[in-house]
DNA sequence: GTCTATATTGCGATAGAC
DNA sequence: GTCTATCGCAATATAGAC
């Protein structure tokens, strides 16, 4: 174990430097600098730049999605396994919102790090992401019992909207503080869970406008 | 005139293959060869590989605000000044999602440019988002038009969702698509807008939860 | 396990002939 | 304007001493 600390010293320099600036911009050098180990030392325990972000990957990842199906669980224990829709979208959102807008840096670091990786599309990572499906999958069954009778494709759609909320929310939070000046408070990070929460509940239960209404003429350019 | 061809299409490669593939992973070796012109040309025209990307993405930058701000007058001169919010919204997110979504393909590259570049952190590209900030705002003013009365919070949380959602459509229409089994239909394009289109309107014009239940106590883990 | 030193590759950019 | 040839640099990766 106490040979673990060049490793570990590395895996958490990684991480916050892809977290802060991508992948792309971020070089072996940048990283062994800021963990204070030497150059070869990434290769000796990683084997190659990309099999670096894959492990952090694959860790955030796996420790990511326990955290939902935690709380998803425990609100569905809570309800009979039949939990309001609120609060599986918020066992879904919440993890990764509280991750990158609250306090501590290193949760901040991994949930950020895991937005860059949803977003750049290193190889190895898209091969891990036929595992994020199936455990959307889970949700969507969640969502079944607590909506009995609501098409799947609404249930997809919902699920689609409060993910595309949430990441929006974390990834480009600086938008909306800019276009609000300021008005918008994203350190109020249960209030803007709320309104992802909301607004996809909203999606999920609000009656659907008629098939005529959802492809209007369109005018011309 | 003539002579634009060889810039013409270092422009039209350079856009499919960003596109596609994103800023970091492109080279000039690989634009040259897809435009079929030498690699010296490109930095003869354009001087860097940083000012070919500012080009593409001013130019592309002006053409869809353009199209937004034409579709918005639009809807407003029909309703006298004042538009449905549905509208207002299907003049934000339309132009993109049926460029990215839609069948022609250069309006496809150059939607998904688009993307790319709001995703990937070009120093010049941040530089110029000041503009976009100053493009929302008149949708802003729009959506108040339209909603007397509503706060300009919820307005910009409006905003900010219905991009949100547009954006994560056809971004990563992926994983709806195997989440879904093929059942969410992203070839109706006007269908998606629609759906975006709704979600974001009730999510302005719904009635808010109260504030106790923005913030409910946190479950332990 | 950790270091120094280096091999190797591929990048953006440019000089200079045509 | 377009080409060939090449510079200078920074990247990942590795060999081999300790």
């Amino acid at each position: 174990m106490s040979t673990d600390t060049t490793r570990t010293a590395i895996l958490r320099a990684a991480e916050r430097l892809y977290a802060e600036r991508g992948f792309g911009d971020v070089t072996l050098r940048d990283i062994v600098a800021a963990a204070e180990v030497n150059l070869a030392a990434v290769n000796y325990h990683f084997g190659s730049k990309d099999e670096l972000i894959t492990e952090l990957f694959v860790t955030r990842s796996i420790a990511t999605n326990r955290e939902r199906l935690n709380e998803l669980k425990a609100v569905e224990a809570a309800g009979g396994g039949r939990a309001p829709v609120d609060d599986v979208l918020r066992a879904l959102v919440g993890p990764t919102m509280r991750g990158c807008l609250g306090p501590d840096s290193q949760r901040s670091d991994a949930a950020r790090f895991m937005i860059r990786a949803s977003i750049e599309a290193i190889p190895a990572i898209r091969k891990i992401k036929t595992r994020e499906i199936d455990h959307l999958r889970k949700f969507a069954a969640a969502l079944r019992r607590s909506l009995p009778g609501t098409a799947d494709v609404e249930i997809y759609w919902g699920l689609h909207f409060a993910l595309a909320m949430a990441h929006q929310t974390v990834r480009d939070s600086e938008r909306l503080l800019r276009l609000s000046d300021g008005a918008c408070d994203l350190n109020d990070v249960d209030g803007a869970i709320a309104r992802v929460v909301n607004v996809a509940a909203l999606a999920l239960t609000a009656p659907k406008p008629s098939a005529a209404a959802k492809a209007p003429a369109r005018r011309e350019r």
